[in-house]
DNA sequence: ATGGTAGCTGGGCTA
C-alpha cells in the first residue's frame, strides 16, 4: 500500500522534530509539505535523509515554500507553476516518482494563496493562481497517469467544511469565487479523496492559533488530495491525522493522508 | 471596541 500524504507545518525550523516525529510514527510513502518559511539551502534536508527520504524543495526567504518528501526516487522535479513567468511566491512544486514495480506516478505539493482580505488585489492573485493550476492539471492529467495534487488550497468547497459558514461567508477562503475557482480544477477530472471516502462534513484540516478554536474545534477543511482518474481507482482510504494539532507547539494545520493500491 | 495567536524579523506583514 502506498501512502501519500500533505502537511502544511507553517515553519519547518520550528515544525523540524514534530515533521520527523510523524514520519516515523507514520512512515507514508510521500508527504508533501506547505509554508516551510525559509530559504531552499536552509531547509533542514539531513534530518530527512537520515529518516530514508529524497527532498525536492523550493523555498523562499521568511514566506510560503513547499516540498516533496519521497522514500522512492524522484526523477523530476518541477518548480514553477506554468502560466505567469513573473510569479516569484514558493508555492508549486511537483515530482515524478518511481515506485519499485517500476511504475512511476507524479506528486505536487500545492500551497494556493489566502487571498484575503477580499475583494482586494490578492484575491485577483488567489484566483488568477488557481486558474493556471486549473490549466497546467489539464496538462498533467493528459498523461493517464496516478497522479496526486496534495496541499493547502486555501479553499473551503462546502459549508459542511467549516464549523460556522456564515461567519466565513465574505472571507476569501470561503467566497463563492474561490469555491468556484476550485470546483473548475476539480471538473476537470480530478476527485477530492476525503470526500470520495466520507461525505461528511466536520473534517477539519485547520485550526486558528486565536480564541481555542482547536479547543472549541471550531476548525475548516482547506487542505485537500486531489487524485487522477487512475489514482482514485486504487483509492482504499483517506484519513486527517488530528494528533499532530495536539502536540505542544503545533501548526495551525494538521496532516491529511490517502493509502493507494501500488 | 478591541484583541485575541503564531512566525518571520527586527516594524509590519502574512496567515
Amino acid at each position: 500500500m502506498l501512502k501519500i500524504a500533505t502537511w502544511n507545518v507553517n515553519s519547518i525550523k520550528q515544525r523540524e522534530a514534530a515533521a520527523a516525529e510523524w514520519l516515523k510514527q507514520t512512515a507514508p510513502d510521500v508527504l508533501c509539505l506547505q509554508e516551510l518559511k525559509c530559504q531552499t539551502e536552509s531547509f533542514p534536508r539531513s534530518t530527512f535523509e537520515d529518516l530514508g527520504y529524497n527532498c525536492a524543495v523550493l523555498g523562499q526567504k521568511s514566506f510560503n515554500g513547499v516540498a516533496i518528501l519521497s522514500k522512492h526516487p524522484i526523477d523530476e522535479i518541477i518548480t514553477a507553476l506554468p502560466g505567469d513567468s513573473t510569479d516569484e511566491q514558493s508555492r508549486y512544486i511537483e515530482a515524478a516518482i518511481s515506485l519499485p514495480g517500476g511504475e512511476a506516478i507524479r506528486v505536487a505539493s500545492i500551497y494556493a494563496p489566502n487571498g484575503n482580505p477580499a475583494p482586494s488585489p490578492k484575491l485577483d492573485y488567489k484566483l488568477a493562481w488557481l486558474d493556471r493550476l486549473k490549466a497546467h492539471a489539464r496538462t498533467l492529467l493528459a498523461y493517464e497517469e496516478v497522479l496526486v495534487l496534495a496541499g493547502d488550497y486555501n479553499v473551503i468547497p462546502r459549508p459542511l467544511d467549516v464549523y460556522n459558514p456564515a461567519a466565513w461567508a465574505e472571507d476569501a477562503l470561503f467566497r463563492l469565487e474561490s469555491r468556484q475557482a476550485f470546483r473548475r480544477v476539480l471538473h476537470l477530472g480530478l476527485t477530492d479523496a476525503v470526500l470520495a471516502c466520507d461525505s461528511r462534513g466536520g473534517q477539519y484540516t485547520f485550526w486558528d492559533y486565536q480564541a481555542g478554536a482547536w479547543q472549541k474545534d471550531w476548525g475548516l477543511r482547506i487542505d485537500h488530495i486531489l487524485l487522477s482518474p487512475q489514482a482514485l481507482a486504487r483509492l482504499h482510504g483517506a484519513r486527517i491525522d488530528r494528533k499532530p494539532r495536539n502536540w505542544d507547539k503545533p501548526s495551525d494545520h494538521t496532516p491529511v493522508a490517502v493509502s493507494l493500491g501500488l
